[in-house]
DNA sequence: TATGAATGAGGGTTCATTCAT
DNA sequence: CATGAATGAACCCTCATTCAT
């Protein structure tokens, strides 16, 4: 890489992680673009050089991180011996919420931002240079699984959005119970979920 | 009411129908509290004498209009005859999301700001004058049910943030798939869920 | 008037004066909001309150000082004893061309900015409240005159553009020739339209 | 011309003719180096290589399109048959006048920058190279002219500021009236202006 | 209680200009 | 000659909040 380059993409990294740790401590309301570019040692017009606002670096932020716990998830489940899709699940969003769970800031961030529609184009169609297309992931996941599902993209999404609102209060306030105790019951209802759509051989 | 008290309470009146009718059009980002009250037809300083800010005015909307939802879904219930737990809790879901299917307005700005705590203590621990106590409605109908289960909160907790969770994409933007088309696998999960936390006889 | 609003004309008129003030001796291009209020002892917000923006309240400036100027020679004019329409117009444009020439930055202001939309909708259509309505001034000097004209409104345009325009560089830069120079001319110029445009008795 | 010369020659063309595109379409104070730079594809730094900023380029704009117009209008007078200088004098206006109403954004562009400043350095002191030299031709006019002037310079002047001044809002606003309502009027005016400093034979 | 004029910090954004490559 | 990333001052404008009336 030229030497230029290599200096754009610093610039571009500061304001990315800058940004990143300005967001989960201050929240993006309270935090300024100004606030961004001093703390990332730039100019102000710099930012405008990589991110044409506050909300298009947070999609970027958003996208990028949610990738990289999905990343470290799949990771970990490859060194594990599992038999069933449902116990292939129950360990992603076990690990997951781990993840979340001892770094509650990032949580805080990215559930207050993620909508399925930035999900979806994060992780699942324009997955960034890097970054883990979630759908080849899940997409595998269902092929190899003995047992048939009538509708995989819906369940998915079920269990995403079951996982993510359930799981945003107990860890953040432990409200109405904290995670750990939330979560005999979650994975079970999962468990169920993931039934009522299996197939009959 | 007295002729002075009278006023206050239209002046009142008239912000929060103001407030929440910018809101559901313009977004709270985007309402600025002097759009409010010139909409209102009040003076700025008098937004000051009943709410302390945009926050504190929005907390008070969700809370009445989440309350209204239910009480509407409430009184249909009684009109039908309805045998077991899982049914009334389905007539109730399927009514919620009726009426939030037909006024996509509301969702937006309910789903967005609504939170579990904001929602406990506007529904649950601080119901607002006139507005329904939803803990004592569900309360009732788990004392009223034949079947007992293991833990009534967590129970209804999953299913609120279950429902809010994967109704709101389904229904303002038709993705993964049409509110119409995800509810039989919505309704048969809860099902699930359900008798998941089922106790036996 | 009430103390509020004497003290709103107040700073009112400190903004339209010290923006005046700027305009004359910076020009418009490099005068800023930020200038006029620091200079005019008001913050920010309170132009805003008053102007929509830069440009409006240069309009509203050369309306009220292209009224000043008529208005004056216009009192004058009644001092003289003066027989033909003719005479009338030599001596107003006579008149304002001496003003101008003692005021060159007030000739600068109004010259770069004047274009007969602003000029006949300041003068003519909606003079501000207190300023002469040329309108009606000029209307009576042609129907109080013997000699009738074809089109007195083409008339008094081509007269109103031939001089202001002749008058600029001449005043300012002393080109092609010096005013004093370029009078004879002009008013015999001026002479030989109105009598290109006469009826004949 | 030499390779790197036809370059530069190229690249300097691609800067005015992309200036004035946007000049004439968006307006100056709305046009960036950024832009002209962008749309020519040539870099940022390249502009500076050929002109100071963005006041340098118009002038040089303006000069080059004002001698266009006269050279066609002084182009086709060579094909008729006139006899004397009004006649002559009124043939250019006309044609001046033509060709400015069927491109009203060059009007817009040349009279909101024109000042006779600018057009005796670019016309008659300074043609830049290949433009006319409007200096000559009017001096070689009036010299063929059997009729005699008092000051051909003021009379120039005059019938220049006079007919710029007078078209402008005619043919861009119909204001006081449209430009071919106006024509007789100011033609007449014209020929006036021009006797009235005939020198007797 | 109610008003609304005034505030001024703070926001986002633009852009002419430079200079290392 | 040519580039274009970086700069940062300067700009316009918004708006929650106050307080004298």
């Amino acid at each position: 890489m030229r030497k230029v380059d290599e200096n754009k993409q610093k610039k571009k990294d500061a304001l990315l992680n800058t940004a990143f740790d300005l967001f989960t401590t201050k929240g993006i309301a309270k935090t300024s673009i100004a606030d961004i570019v001093e703390h990332a040692g730039v100019a102000k017009g710099t930012f405008y050089l990589y991110f044409s606002d506050k909300y298009d670096i947070r999609n970027k932020l958003i996208a990028h991180k949610a990738s990289q716990i999905f990343q470290k998830a799949l990771d970990d489940m490859q060194k594990e011996e599992i038999s069933t899709l449902e116990d292939y699940i129950i360990f992603l969003v076990d690990h997951v919420l781990n993840q979340l769970n001892s770094n509650k800031s990032l949580l805080n961030f990215i559930s207050k931002n993620l909508s399925w529609g930035i999900f979806k184009n994060a992780l699942i169609s324009n997955p960034a240079e890097n970054d883990v297309d979630f759908f080849d992931s899940y997409t595998e996941l269902f092929e190899k699984s003995e047992k048939k599902y009538q509708n995989p993209e819906i369940l998915v999404y079920m269990i995403v959005e079951f996982v993510s609102a359930t799981s945003y209060s107990a860890i953040l306030y432990n409200e109405p119970v904290t995670i750990e105790e939330l979560k005999p019951f979650m994975f079970e209802s999962i468990r169920q979920i993931i039934r009522s759509m299996e197939l009959p051989d």
